[in-house]
RNA sequence: GCCCGGAUGGCGGAAUUGGUAGACGCGCCAGACUCAAAAUCUGGUGAUGGCAACAUCGUGCAGGUUCGAUUCCUGUUCCGGGCACCA
């Protein structure tokens, strides 16, 4: 028996969708609306393999589903188009990124298209394109004439700050800012404007700093710590490419995302995405609640501020450590231990972060400085050791060896005293100590005033007395850092900022500030892109450009908001646009993305959203990752294994429809799996089946006869069934209870219309195709997708009679019906005098006996 | 080292609030149709013992709670992911 006829089905139908405009959508209606979104994809060169649309298919199936309920549904696609890959090319080749990046875009579209995907690419966005991202650069501009007030918490114009900075200096500001100092109202009314800008440079959210960065040569551009990875045999090199990455000061441009730091943190909990992602976020923003305790120095003036967690371990600190790159280092060590103190911290800056953490010997240098312990005078001595993170803190800790492995491992090393302040709850402890107790449960002792208190008493105890005696206060600090934000590369968006003679930047007001042509994209190699070469753009009456450009992170930061309004050339996306289809209701996408796309974007979603531009600081309502799809061979599939499949081989030997049902079969969908191309025989005929109960040869031979009982009851239950699967995104089963309809309908012959015509409804959203055609040859002449999602009718579920288990002592005997309205009196007499019972129970007496209504009895014997 | 997941037949996986473990599919075995094959259809398929009815065992491992545990609790092993000197 042939196959159904889905080449000539497929084709025919997407042509005919195109043509309808089936999946336009219109902000303005009635109807609910629902917002289903994609990761967008970087279109590489590679096209797609069978794992990318995973995703893709799962936000379909919603999306349709959506739709047949009632709903208005958004489902836009769109193409994050600037990226390395296609600058690499045109670096080897000549050829321009935009044409490269244009014919895998082509590419990409017609392998989506051929799997039947309901997008409204009348919405399609692409970040490369300059009516995109004028509107990039725009956030990037009120990012630059914002600064963050924490009292408020909300961003706030610049202006504000002038006006504040011009009536009262920098006294009773409130502000999320790097700046240290203090100056008057008089003093700043008598800065000039670089003196200025050096201040609010240190206020603006988006700002330059001059930090050590890791500077790839080969690259040559800067990379993101997260970009970088160690390899054991060269160091640290990329991770694209793998080529040598070193440490280097260069000015960049940053984004102050620590000022939402507890935004971003506070604002998980009401999300509803995987707590595993929730958990890698919380982390990375690394909130921990302390105090700053200062230690005042014994032979000079001054002071060393550390940052603990653990104040109640304030009578064990031992000694004081620093980071290599501590600022007064130099001036704190003293002349005997100066030479021995500067080439240690040389040595240790030189070596990068990487480098540093994936060695954990401790090393270090005694300072020659001895500081006094703030409550019992005693004195400490400090030394300096890159166990020590400058970037962390204050630079510098309290050691207490006792409580904290590595200030353990430090005293053992350097033969440092070990003085123990906590035991556990029950017992004491016993010195000399092997390890460090580390524990965050126990008792003080040899504490002074924090003497039998538990941990957590302890700690608030000692901060409100290092506050009440002025030597400290209590503090938070971030793991998160500052996102750097600029590239030296060409493919990217052009960072709207010229500087003047003074060096004094300021924002471009035309925008979009477009990308030049350029001779050639290699990198100049001493830092600056390759937009510096060309002179005619760089230098600007106003001033000289800006020649780094946007990381790929910027144009996916806020592309959801723009599918909203996505032609609109006077605003980022209409307020009308905006309110009707707010936040995204469902994200699908992978999960590597957990710390740079998805934390970016809440970060600039609650930005906006403090300028009154969106009504919601979140999103994506909820989240949902799929897994990887592996190669046959259990590994990632790429080129390099060899074992890629294509979607659109699968395409001509199967269909869309079935591939669209294999890969929803293959498992969960959060989960990675394994392709197997047997199993996709399975599914394959599955759809024949399913054919074969409509039409025989070429005709449909489906009756309007009325259903049974039966019938009726297998079909509410493939109802509830699928429905509740669509909901919580188990297409895996959706797609068995198919399959256990198919088999039942066929063995009772049914070609009932009353059964098999919602049928099709329920399956249209999983095979789009095969279900329009049968929809058509039901005689239906609007589109199975705009047809009305069947209703479930548990009374065609009621049972009245069930057969329920019996077990003895747990173990299942044999089976008895019984109504379900039975009286238990009956059931008990019944059961027992059942041969099959009597035969396990033997003579021994019944201890108890238990009836689950509808579910299993069981004899206690 | 720390934090999150997970472990069920030959394979992918299913199992509601604790209530018939192994749905559905693949693979395999047998049969029907056929000159033959493909396709299709029917039956079987966790392990062990038995001709069979049936019995015993069985959800990584060891315990516990319960009339009853894949599900809850304690410990433990292995696998996957994240973080990794963050004081």
């Amino acid at each position: 028996m042939a196959s159904y006829p889905f080449k000539q089905i497929e084709s025919r139908w997407q042509q005919q969708w195109k043509e309808l405009e089936l999946y336009r959508v219109q902000e303005h209606s009635s109807l609910p609306k629902f917002y289903v979104l994609d990761m967008f994809p970087y279109p590489s060169g590679a096209g797609l393999h069978v794992g990318h649309p995973l995703g893709y298919i799962a936000s379909d199936i919603v999306s349709r589903y959506k739709r047949l309920k009632g709903f208005n549904v958004l489902h836009p696609m769109g193409y994050d188009a600037f990226g390395l890959p296609a600058e690499q090319y045109a670096i080897q080749t000549g050829q321009h990124p935009s044409i490269t990046t244009n014919t895998n875009i082509k590419r990409f579209r017609e392998q989506l298209d051929r799997m039947g995907f309901c997008y409204d690419w009348s919405r399609e966005v692409r970040t490369c394109d300059p009516a995109y991202y004028r509107w990039t650069q725009w956030i990037f501009s009120l990012l630059f004439t914002h600064w963050y007030d924490p009292g408020k918490q909300s961003a706030r114009p610049i202006a504000d700050l002038l006006t504040h900075f011009q009536q009262y200096g920098s006294q009773n500001l409130q502000a999320h800012t790097s700046f240290q100092g203090s100056f008057t109202a008089d003093e700043w009314n008598s800065y000039n404007a670089t003196e200025r800008e050096h201040i609010l440079n240190a206020f603006r959210l988006a700002y330059i700093d001059e930090t050590t960065v890791n500077w790839c040569q080969e690259m040559g551009t800067v990379l993101a710590n997260e970009e970088v990875i160690n390899d054991p045999k060269k160091g640290p090199v990329s991770e694209r490419g793998g080529f040598p990455v070193e440490r280097r000061k260069m000015k960049q441009w940053f984004l102050r995302i620590t000022a939402y730091a507890d935004r971003l943190l506070q604002g998980l909990d009401g999300l509803e995405w995987s707590e595993s992602i929730k958990e890698i976020q919380r982390n990375w923003i690394g909130k921990s609640t302390g105090a700053e305790l200062d230690f005042h120095l014994v032979e000079k003036p001054g002071a060393i501020t550390v940052f603990t967690t653990r104040p109640d371990t304030i009578f064990g600190a031992t000694f004081l450590v620093l980071a290599p790159e501590y600022e007064q280092l130099a001036e704190l060590c003293s002349d005997a231990q100066r030479d021995a103190v500067m080439a240690y911290a040389s040595k240790a800056k030189n070596r990068s972060e990487i480098d540093r953490m994936a060695d954990t010997e401790k090393t270090g240098v005694f300072t020659g400085a001895m500081v006094r312990h703030p409550f019992t005078g005693k004195q400490l001595p400090v030394w300096v050791s890159d166990y020590v993170l400058s970037g962390y803190g204050t630079g510098a800790i309290m050691a207490v060896p006792a409580h904290d492995d590595r200030d353990f491992e430090y005293a053992r090393v350097f033969d440092l005293p070990i003085v123990p302040v906590i035991h556990a709850s029950e017992g004491t402890i016993t010195e000399p100590l092997q390890e460090a107790y580390s524990a965050k449960e126990g008792v003080c002792f040899n504490s002074d005033f924090l003497n039998g208190l538990q941990i957590k008493e302890a700690i608030s105890k000692a901060i409100s007395e290092v506050v009440s005696r002025g030597i400290g206060r209590s503090k938070t600090n971030y793991k998160l850092r500052e996102a750097g934000f600029g590239r030296q590369r060409y493919w990217g968006e052009p960072i709207p900022i010229v500087f003047d003679e003074k060096g004094v930047p300021s924002l471009v007001e035309e925008l979009p500030v477009e990308l030049p042509a350029v001779e050639r994209y290699t990198p100049s190699g001493s830092g600056a892109s390759p937009l510096a070469a060309v002179e005619h753009w760089v230098n600007t009456e106003h001033g000289t450009r800006e020649t780094d450009t946007m990381p790929g992170w910027a144009g996916s930061s806020w592309y959801f908001l723009r599918y909203t309004d996505p032609h609109n050339a006077e605003q980022f996306a209409s307020a009308e646009a905006l309110n009707y289809w707010g936040q995204v209701d469902l994200y699908v996408g992978g999960s590597e993305h957990a710390t740079g796309h998805l934390l970016y974007s809440r970060f600039w979603t609650k930005f906006l959203y403090d300028l009154g531009y969106i009504s919601w600081d979140e999103p994506f309502r909820r989240l949902v990752n799929q897994g990887m799809i592996m190669g046959e061979d259990g590994q990632k599939m790429s080129k390099r294994w060899g074992n890629v499949v294509n979607p659109d081989d699968v395409c001509e030997d199967y269909g869309a429809d079935t591939l669209r049902l294999y890969e929803m079969f293959l498992g969960p969908l959060t989960d990675s799996k394994p392709w197997n191309t047997n199993g996709i025989e399975g599914v394959s005929r599955f759809l024949n089946k399913f054919w074969r109960l409509y039409m025989v040869e070429d005709s449909c031979v489906v009756s309007n006869d009325e259903p049974t009982r039966e019938e009726l009851k297998l079909l509410h239950k493939t109802i509830q069934k699928v429905t509740s699967d669509i909901e919580s995104m188990s297409f895996n089963t959706s797609v068995s209870a198919f399959m256990v309809a198919v088999n039942e309908l066929q063995a009772a012959k049914c070609r009932k219309r009353a059964i098999l015509e919602p049928l099709l409804i329920l399956l249209a959203p999983f095979a789009p195709h095969i279900t329009e055609e049968l929809w058509s040859n039901l005689g239906h002449h609007n589109s199975v997708h705009c047809a009305a999602w069947p209703s479930f009718n548990p009374e065609y579920l009621t049972e009245n009679e069930f057969n329920y288990p019996v077990s003895i002592n747990g173990k299942t005997r044999t089976f008895i019906s019984f109504a379900l309205d039975a009286e238990e009196s009956f059931i008990r007499e019944t059961v027992c005098s059942n041969p099959d019972v009597m035969k396990w129970v033997e003579d021994k007496p019944l201890k108890k006996l238990i009836i689950v209504k509808g579910r299993i009895i069981n004899m206690v014997i």
